[in-house]
DNA sequence: AACATGCTCAACCGCTAGAAG
DNA sequence: TCTTCTAGCGGTTGAGCATGT
């Protein structure tokens, strides 16, 4: 459509940022407030496109960044979010509080999907976008860098420290889970008359208490697809505490078990288990009426 | 010490949705 | 309705660092 590239001009810096441009864009966003990102620049002084500036306050200057390494917890809610929503980064990073979609999208596929790694149907995803034609060649030498002031933001790795104490059977039950052909469970809903599956006793408690979103393939996707929930709908869903219910049951029946991922998921989402937790006022939403209609889960709304 | 290789993650790219005109 | 602009998303890249030889 004739639209100028974001950053093609010329004269614009590019690559890392240094700590002179970080304290401009933190002191003009201290001022003035998020937003209007491509005027920004230009009333901030910095020679960044707005694309740049937006990326480098909400991925690193925002007051509210939560720094250091994931934790197990939040590593646990990633794969839970992710096998609920897929790559939509930015909808699990809105469930972890300080964190980034850019960070959980490089904390999946640095630590997490290495474990899939092997899993026939690699890459689950997603988006409903078109796949990039963006070429994977490593086509010219990227344009000079910035040399001295840089900011070299990454703090120093602990690679030998990280190494969670995840009992190995974990690590496999969740690769099974991805692996494994689900049995077919029996009187369960049916999408689109295909071949919709669930585990019946998998170890991952999602599966359970959403067993029609695990397709023949396994594949969270096609869930998001089958469905066509949209965003808002997935964000209205996730805003309510049923995510955060399935991680504090977790933690809660973990005392004994080595990892949540153990859980017994019998326990986790028994009814009354489950119904004690959802406050009426949260079955008013139409969109939550329908998803415990389609998730065969009704009594909940009594 | 020097080099090769692997890993991490900040930054970039291309794209889409929605708003505005 | 159409076009343009803006914000935001997810995929990809590559510099810098760690580790291995």
């Amino acid at each position: 459509m004739g639209r100028s590239p974001c950053c093609a001009k010329e004269g614009l810096n590019r690559g890392a940022w240094t700590a002179m441009e970080d304290k401009i864009l933190t002191d003009y966003i201290r001022v003035n407030g998020e937003g209007k990102w491509r005027n920004l620049p230009k009333r901030a002084g910095l020679k960044r496109c707005g694309k740049s500036c937006r990326l480098r306050w909400l991925n690193y200057l925002r007051p509210d960044i939560k720094r250091g390494n994931i934790t197990n917890d939040e590593e646990d809610l990633i794969i839970r979010l992710h096998k609920l929503l897929g790559n939509r980064w930015s909808l699990i990073a809105g469930r972890l509080p300080g964190r980034t979609d850019n960070e959980i999208k490089n904390y999946w596929n640095t630590n997490i999907g290495k474990k899939f790694v092997q899993a026939p149907h690699p890459s689950p995803p997603t988006s409903n976008r078109k796949v990039s034609n963006q070429s994977k060649e490593k086509s010219q030498p990227p344009p000079p860098r910035i040399g001295s002031g840089v900011v070299r933001t990454k703090a120093s790795r602990c690679t030998k420290v990280f190494i969670r104490p995840e009992p190995q059977n974990s690590t496999d039950d969740h690769q099974k889970l991805l692996l494994e052909p689900k049995p077919v469970l029996a009187g369960g809903p049916t999408i689109h008359g295909s071949d919709c599956v669930g585990a019946a006793a998998g170890p991952n408690p999602l599966d359970d208490i959403l067993p029609f979103m695990i397709s023949a393939k396994d594949d969270p996707s096609d869930f998001i697809v089958d469905f066509e929930m949209d965003d808002k709908f997935l964000s209205d869903f996730l805003n309510t505490d049923f995510p955060t219910l399935c991680h504090d049951e977790d933690v809660e029946t973990n005392n004994t078990s080595s990892s949540s991922l153990n859980s017994s998921p019998t326990d986790l989402f028994s009814t009354d288990s489950v119904k004690a937790r959802f406050s009426n006022e949260m079955f008013n939403d139409s969109d939550l009426q329908s998803m415990t209609s389609l998730m065969g889960m009704e009594w909940l709304q009594e």
